[in-house]
DNA sequence: ATTGTCGGATAGTACCGCTATCTACTACCC
DNA sequence: GGGTAGTAGATAGCGGTACTATCCGACAAT
């Protein structure tokens, strides 16, 4: 198969896939000729996820180079491959707030979740609440100190329907983890179960919510009979 | 207040602020002579909305700009406002492939959900179903016509934890909703409880993912005791 | 009166994700 | 074997986005 060949079969235009090569992003074919490769059927595949990363799961072309990068690292164990797939959805947070870290806290002890101190979903889900926070009125800074462990403990009951949801769909989706399939399979089903089904998550939530407002506005008047 | 007070309690640069003024995103202060003015509480609180929606959501500059106009303007009514908000979070899908978008009408069908035939969130669902039946290998067009009604009820029984959960939560957040409350509040809650929450709920879900896999690659031995 | 800050505006910057174009070469069809 | 179309590889450029730097003519504080 030659460039255009798998610029057609993808959607994917040949100057870009020429781009993909030169950033490294995609693999060299097999040179057949001082101008000719060849691509294959993970060729196709490769460029597939590529762009799954970029246009579904909206993550930057660093990103994916280092997801893609520790799909090819035979060395690197699946820990980490969760620890980068992780880092590229979770946005750079600044400093995060004395009261958004104990929020944190507190909903990982109340659920008896044990994460590393440095995992980026902490810092992130710091900086979101202490944002939610501030947005409901109060300064995450102003909040005395002594304060601090009581409403955070208060924030972690608030968000336990949300932790329990959650929960209940990472065990599913940990177990369901083939154990016994070689490892480029099992690190793909990771990346894929981890930034497509963040946007699954979100859209399936936004029709969830669409329904019930309807419903709350309009009245269980017949199903869909607008 | 002064624009170098507002920049200094909100963190955002003064050149900033004057940026946003420009672009309408933040209105302006109240006029007190011809090179000065006056900034209230609002605009704190503006910015500070402003900025969780681009630095938190990741939303555009763009986006932020048709939130804050449907805040602004009180003829929108609340199913505008959600449209919106929806529309900013779901990425411009291109097109749908016919088995994505029975698989969404399979998974509403399944939950008796009530669904605008145009809403963000169905084209969006859509492309991420098309995208991850693609990666499991078999090309959404490359299924059968006659096939795809059972393909796609499959697919919703698969999906269904998500959904359910989902279910759930969005009933709780659609009940929740404040129903005496002015107009202003409650379109921001709806802004915040879509914008905001769906990155909580992702970092709420990759906190669980992190728990849930160590547990099961290293055995439940004594919590976070490593 | 001097110094510093302000509002307002214009132009410029840094980055990101491609895209256009060039050259040297080769496969393929008549 | 001649003509055309396509290919690898590389460099430079483009269009969009989110600011940032700088300037100017007020004004306010001291």
């Amino acid at each position: 198969m030659r460039i255009s060949e798998l610029a057609a079969t993808t959607g994917v235009s040949t100057p870009t896939i020429k781009w993909y090569l030169r950033i490294g992003l995609l693999p060299r074919g097999e040179p057949t000729a001082r101008n000719q490769a060849d691509y294959g059927p993970a060729h196709v595949h490769r460029l597939r996820l590529i762009r799954a990363l970029l246009e579904i799961g909206g993550l930057s072309v660093a990103d994916a180079q280092r997801i893609l990068a520790v799909i090819d690292d035979p060395d690197v164990d699946l820990e980490q491959v969760m620890r980068v797939a992780h880092g590229a959805l979770s946005g750079t947070a600044g400093t995060p707030s004395a009261l958004g870290i104990a929020a944190v806290d507190a909903i990982l002890e109340r659920r008896d979740w044990c994460v590393a101190a440095d995992s980026p979903a902490r810092s992130e889900l710091a900086a979101v609440l202490a944002t939610m926070v501030a947005l409901e009125g109060t300064e995450p800074a102003a909040v005395p100190p002594e304060a601090v462990p009581e409403v955070a403990r208060t924030m972690a009951e608030e968000l336990d329907p949300y932790a329990a949801a959650m929960d209940e769909i990472a065990r599913n989706e940990v177990r369901s983890l083939p154990d016994d399939a070689p490892r480029d399979v099992i690190v793909e089903r990771m990346i894929v179960g981890t930034v497509l089904v963040d946007r699954l998550l979100g859209a399936v939530r936004r029709l969830a919510q669409e329904h019930w407002f309807l419903e709350d506005r309009l009245g269980p008047a017949g199903d869909c009979a607008s």
